[in-house]
DNA sequence: GAGCACTGC
């Protein structure tokens, strides 16, 4: 204890050396007061354990409330067997009869499929038969004997455009309904809108936090004399459309948290000192280190490297400490190494980025250090520009953290920042819907019959200047008409394919144009949705290694032309993955490409497009394709800068800028129109000039662009970025000509004077 | 001169 007492106030030790203490917690904030002792974590999946989850004493009680109510919020905590219990008990009470299913919707492909397996394990069924489960790309079910569906939620938005009404559910159970994912808020939304058509459809939400007075509200008809207010289900008792709430508890370890006693200067730093801290600590349990992004996870594995040598070499620890990264960018093999457990005598340390706070669990970490902050997409509806900005987390972004270290047994969490400062945080993350680009969800909702999405009623609505961006954006694709709704040629058949709209029109116009390049554009298009941020591998201390593998299939069009070579080496090399390792490539992306290739093909020829064809090298009608779906991301050269205190040999910086409807005129012989127009030349919706800027915007090409160290005089890119320094980055260049701009997107560009 | 995390019949 006295040893547990002075790691929990090191200030006096380390305050010196690393600026860094923490405050010992006189009231600790506990994950769960009730404290439990209960079986490892891996015997709760064996059947006769299921008995044995909190949720089970919970069976009686919530069977009535869905009986009696039209929407159940679940509030239940990590372990509670919520998921996996809720829809076995719905199956027995009956509401699967007459061959009604009940659907559970979680955010993330592996939760869907690694649940349903769980569930048709303790069901003792085969996966596929009464319990099931669909994902993009993959559906084990048999349609009449499939009673419990697992899926993702952007599946049920799918299913939703032939079963506008969910016809063949008796049940739809949202999980993980706390992340707010846009594809989950907008499946609250149409939900809250079906259930006036389907007084006999159950709702059940569930959320691990406190969000359940905004959920009962949210689905609470209220005062609204329209909606009937209690139905007949058949016999029993009437229905109450005021959502019921019941709160199951969890089935985790108490974590205590300690903050810091003064704030720290870099919490890179801070969080390494405070890993050894733990691990001189000496008690058993892996470490997991919550930073911001691979550049911060690799600097802070590089540190704990060194640390822990000094410390192996001086001896007298029980254990060597195991620094291991860990995120998205890594390859399979590797993020594996964080998973497996450490070997003899060693003590994990996983350094990781927010993929661990959600996506993935570890097992076995008893401490958990948070530098409470995360790098969040923010997308600025003003500019149409979006950047990656480090920003403080939410408290229940950090609760979620913090839990990840009572898993196994009781833990502990360092926040490193001071108490006052936590207090001070959001309660919650702002949802994606309020910082996301909203095109492709306004398609969506248009696609399943919203006609007036800014009277959608919303959990959380989006901001207003991003609803009519994306309006306008969509007006100058062609996808919506003069009246907004969805037009025969472009806006139905887009509605159709999963893509984001400016690619699903250059895809169309592939297919469309005198010299079709379909074949082509179907590849660009899958590699881009598959690995947007390209299909390359980016462990660190291979930059120089990557720029070479990247230069051999660079050509001078740009980054979209130059996958389509990446693809056809690949093709040629047979697939193979040892090929892929030595050009750097992720062999995982490029397998993704291929199932949206091949899924993106079948849905063309169910659209009546016609067969695929191939430009043969003809690479101005594959740029036009292009420029068809991202013209109103077309930048300009501009000059260049010079920085005076740079050598002369240093070749400066490229500055371009935006070609955006601002009005006036422009030296460089085209600008754009002043107003949105779409494909008819009539003025599309809220069509705004002038009102901002945007062609005063400096743009440069990202570093990481094939097109970096050339100067094109005319782009178009797929993405922006803010980098750190304040540049505004594109991504995803593709050199053009000016005559194609007007050519291809008549309607918003013409030539200047 | 450089990559938060997800998802789509």
């Amino acid at each position: 204890m006295a040893q547990q007492q002075g790691f929990l106030k090191p200030g006096e030790r380390s305050k010196k050396a690393f600026g860094v203490a923490f405050e010992g917690n006189n009231d600790p904030y506990v994950h769960n007061k009730k404290q439990r002792t209960q079986p490892p974590t891996s015997h709760q999946r064996r059947p006769r354990d299921a008995d044995r989850l909190p949720v089970a004493k919970y069976r009686r009680q919530l069977l009535y409330l869905v009986e009696t109510h039209a929407t159940v919020v679940v509030l239940g905590e990590t372990g509670s067997g919520k998921t996996t219990q809720i829809p076995q008990f719905l199956d027995e009470a009956g509401w699967t009869e007459g061959g009604r299913m009940v659907a559970c919707t979680q955010p993330r492909r592996a939760a869907a499929v690694t649940v349903a397996s769980r569930v048709a394990e303790e069901a003792g069924c085969e996966l596929g038969e009464a319990v099931g489960y669909a994902v993009r790309f993959e559906s084990v079910m048999q349609q009449g004997m499939t009673r419990i569906k697992f899926l993702t939620d952007g599946v049920l938005l799918r299913e939703m455009m032939e079963d506008p009404l969910l016809a063949r559910y008796s049940v739809v159970m949202v999980d993980e309904a706390h992340e707010r994912s846009l594809a989950t808020d907008m499946l609250l939304g149409l939900l809250k809108k079906v259930q006036r058509r389907r007084p006999d459809l159950r709702l059940i939400v569930a959320s691990a936090t406190l969000q359940a007075e905004e959920l009962r509200a949210f689905f609470d008809p209220g005062r609204d004399s329209s909606v009937v207010k209690t139905v007949q289900p058949g016999p029993g008792a009437p229905v109450q459309r005021t959502p019921a709430i019941i709160s199951i508890e969890g089935r985790t370890h108490p974590v205590e948290v300690h903050f810091l006693q003064q704030p720290c200067s870099n919490y890179v730093v801070a969080s390494v000192e405070t890993a050894v801290d733990i691990h001189k600590a000496d008690l058993p349990g892996d470490i997991l280190v919550f930073l911001t992004g691979q550049q911060e996870v690799e600097d802070a594995v590089r540190m704990l490297d060194r640390e822990a040598e000094r410390l192996s070499a001086s001896s007298g620890y029980g254990s060597k400490l195991l620094p291991l990264p860990l995120y998205a960018g890594l390859t399979g093999t590797a993020q594996a190494v964080a998973f497996s457990p450490a070997p003899r005598g060693y003590r994990k340390c996983v350094v990781a980025t927010n993929i661990a706070e959600t996506s993935l669990t570890l097992e076995g970490v008893v401490y958990v250090v948070d530098s409470c902050f995360v790098k969040q997409r923010a997308y600025n509806p003003l500019l149409g520009l979006e950047a990656l900005c480090v920003a403080p987390v939410s408290k229940a972004s950090a609760t979620q953290r913090a839990g990840r270290a009572g898993r196994v047994r009781p833990g502990k969490a360092f926040r490193l920042c001071t108490a006052q400062d936590f207090a001070k945080l959001p309660d919650t993350t702002v949802p994606e819907m309020q910082r996301a680009e909203l095109q492709g969800m306004v398609l969506q909702l248009k696609a399943l019959g919203i006609d007036n999405i800014m009277r959608f009623e919303w959990l959380a609505p989006p901001p207003a200047e991003a609803m009519v961006r994306a309006l306008e954006a969509l007006a100058a694709l062609g996808v919506l008409d003069q009246d907004a709704r969805l037009t025969q040629d472009v806006g139905l058949p887009l509605a159709s394919l999963s893509l984001d709209p400016s690619l699903g029109k250059a895809l169309l116009t592939a297919f469309r144009q005198s010299v079709p390049c379909s074949q082509e554009m179907l590849t660009i298009v899958a590699m881009l949705t598959a690995a947007p941020h390209g299909p390359w591998v980016a462990p660190p201390g291979v930059r120089k290694a990557l720029d070479e593998a990247k230069s051999r299939f660079a050509v001078v069009e740009g980054d979209l032309v130059s996958l389509l070579n990446v693809w056809r080496a690949w093709q040629e090399h047979g697939c193979s993955a040892q090929w892929c390792a030595k050009q750097l490539l992720n062999q995982h992306s490029l397998r993704k490409a291929e199932e949206v290739r091949k899924q993106l093909a079948r849905a063309c020829a169910r659209l009546g497009l016609p067969e695929p064809e191939s430009c043969d090298g003809d690479m101005d009608h594959l740029r036009k394709g292009i420029v068809a779906g991202l013209f109103m991301n077309a930048a300009v050269f501009e000059s260049t800068d010079h920085n005076p205190l740079a050598p002369e040999s240093d070749p400066g910086t490229h500055v371009y800028r935006l070609i955006r409807p601002v009005g006036g005129a422009d030296a460089t012989g085209v600008r754009a129109r002043s107003g949105g127009r779409d494909g008819m030349g009539r003025a599309a919706p809220g069509a705004t000039t002038g009102a901002l800027d945007a062609g005063r915007l400096r743009l440069r090409i990202h570093s990481g662009s094939v097109l970096a160290r050339c100067r094109p005089e005319w782009v178009v890119f797929q993405t922006v970025q803010q980098s750190d320094s304040g540049w505004y980055e594109m991504q995803g260049v593709t050199a053009v000509q000016p005559d194609m701009l007007l050519e291809v997107a008549p309607h918003f560009f013409q030539k200047s004077r």
